[in-house]
DNA sequence: ACGAATGTTGCGGG
DNA sequence: ACCCGCAACATTCG
């Protein structure tokens, strides 16, 4: 569910809200939520009433700094972090939340418990698992001419690779190699210049767009109070097997491809 | 009714 | 380097 376009959505709907708010003590009903096993140190530095200096996205983390440390959401598959003023005693999903300043709360919901945060000193173990992101500044045609040239794998898989660029899931990939024409299982190092420089283009101008629409909602994304993104009206590929292609109205195929079900049309996207 | 599939990531094995 | 299958988990789809 979430990608960058969702989580991005995410942080700018919590900003406002716990900008400058002091933590004044963290629940835990779900142990996993706490990637790293320092509940100890959490909690006793969160007696010490840390505030929120910053919210920020990196790829698919969410990056909330305090005063000496960083909570790092992933979302996963369903998570759903934000902010209220009363914890709603029906919400079956709640995997932890922190009490802030104002007696509001910054709440983590998760239906499949595969996401949670990393309570850390430095951001070096995000850092390090994560490429460049679209939105950086030092991402260009330049930068993913150069590097696409040293990558074989089929360019689906790459661009699902959160080492190479962050952010791009399932639904982008799809949405992005057919606006590109490229089809998904061409060798990353065979795509020519007029197609990646497509590609660049069109990894922004996607999750731009996105963006605006506040991401897309299939099922389970959510944010702010139960607020659904609507780009799911703007997809042209994904989820669209058996359809007519919007460009040259042939069927759109589906296809296991790189392990994840894969919208593509034939006709359109080739070698 | 029950196995398969769901938008993510990390791991182990070939 | 690359590809695959599986695991984490809950719910829905066919």
């Amino acid at each position: 569910m979430p990608e960058l376009p969702e989580v991005q959505t995410v942080v700018n709907s919590l900003h406002p809200k716990i900008i400058n708010k002091k933590i004044l003590s963290f629940d835990l009903l779900w142990n996993k939520t706490l990637y790293t096993n320092n509940l100890n140190t959490l909690k006793s530095e969160i007696s010490k009433l840390p505030e929120i200096i910053s919210i920020n996205r990196h790829g698919k983390y969410i990056i909330i700094k305090l005063n000496n440390k960083f909570i790092v959401f992933h979302l996963r598959m369903t998570g759903y972090l934000y902010h209220s003023i009363n914890i709603n005693a029906k919400s079956s999903y709640i995997r932890c939340f922190f009490t802030l300043s104002n007696n509001s709360y910054l709440i983590y919901e998760d239906i499949r418990k595969f996401g949670g945060f990393y309570y850390l000193d430095n951001l070096n173990v995000i850092f390090d698992k994560t490429g460049i992101d679209p939105m950086d500044i030092n991402f260009s045609f330049d930068w993913i001419s150069k590097n696409i040239k040293k990558r074989k794998k089929m360019i689906k898989s790459l661009l699902l690779d959160q080492r190479f660029i962050c952010g791009i899931g399932n639904i982008y990939a799809d949405e992005i190699l057919w606006l590109s024409k490229i089809h998904p299982k061409m060798p990353a190092n065979n795509i020519n210049a007029n197609k990646v420089n497509k590609l660049y283009t069109n990894i922004l101008k996607i999750l731009n767009n996105s963006i605006k629409y506040h991401g897309t909602t299939i099922i389970n994304f959510k944010f702010d109070n139960m607020k659904t993104g609507t780009y799911k009206n703007q997809l042209t590929v994904y989820g669209r097997q058996n359809q007519n292609c919007k460009r040259c109205n042939n069927i759109i195929h589906r296809q296991k491809i790189a392990g994840r079900s894969t919208f593509f049309c034939k006709f359109c996207q080739k070698y």
